[in-house]
DNA sequence: CGATAGATCGGCT
DNA sequence: GCCGATCTATCGC
């Protein structure tokens, strides 16, 4: 495999689209279980979709709130989970999706599919395919078993609007690999290709 | 293909 | 009591 560099804590401490912007093409794995950074979303308390919006604190959003370069998994519609890097100031960027790369056996049999361009195509399917619940709200995303590693070289970033909110629906904060066959959806195109 | 329905429940008003 | 940063199956064209 590539020889993989740990990503600096240093990452997180910048605006948060530049995060979420950046984090593509950085390789996240739990427990050895993961891969390559496909898509992201960012989230701040300006924001009416975020859960920090005004920041009003409540107990689930409170990680958000806390030190940068930590987990924020929280469940959705009664039954998936998400997660989220924090990047301080009450924001955070939500993974969307991973190309699988490392434990695929492991994430095959979480996920109950094969195909590989299925596995960690959206935000709950990542999580489910890498094990992630609960229990790892607020943990360090810089301590075992989570680890975070630099891209192996420049990306072909694409943007656009985010998926699945029904407020500030018409914010482009959602970045992503373009074309990847990992995407949870594909990114418009230009023009041209 | 795109559109829609149902599952299922914690968090917040 | 309502609603959601989702996913899957199933419907219609």
């Amino acid at each position: 495999m590539t020889k993989l560099r740990p990503l600096p804590k240093s990452f997180f401490r910048r605006d948060v689209d530049n995060v979420a912007r950046a984090l593509i093409g950085t390789v996240l794995t739990v427990g050895g279980v993961g891969g390559v950074i496909v898509e992201t979303e960012s989230y701040d308390s300006a924001d009416p979709a975020a859960h920090t919006f005004g920041r009003r604190q409540t107990p689930r959003n409170a990680v958000m709130f806390g030190a940068p370069g930590h987990a924020y998994v929280y469940r959705i519609y009664g039954m998936h989970w998400c997660l989220n890097y924090t990047c301080g100031d009450a924001s955070a960027v939500l993974i969307r999706a991973l190309e699988p790369r490392y434990g695929i056996a492991k994430m095959q049999a979480r996920r109950g599919t094969e195909a590989l361009a299925g596995l960690c195509s959206g935000p709950g399917k990542l999580c489910q395919a890498l094990g992630i619940t609960g229990a790892q709200n607020g943990v360090s995303l810089f301590a075992p078993p989570f680890a975070l590693h630099r891209a192996a070289g420049p990306v072909a970033l694409a943007s656009g609007v985010r998926i699945g909110i029904t407020k500030a629906r018409e914010r482009e904060r959602r970045f992503g690999l373009a074309r990847s066959p990992y995407l949870s959806r594909k990114f418009p195109e230009a023009k041209g290709t």
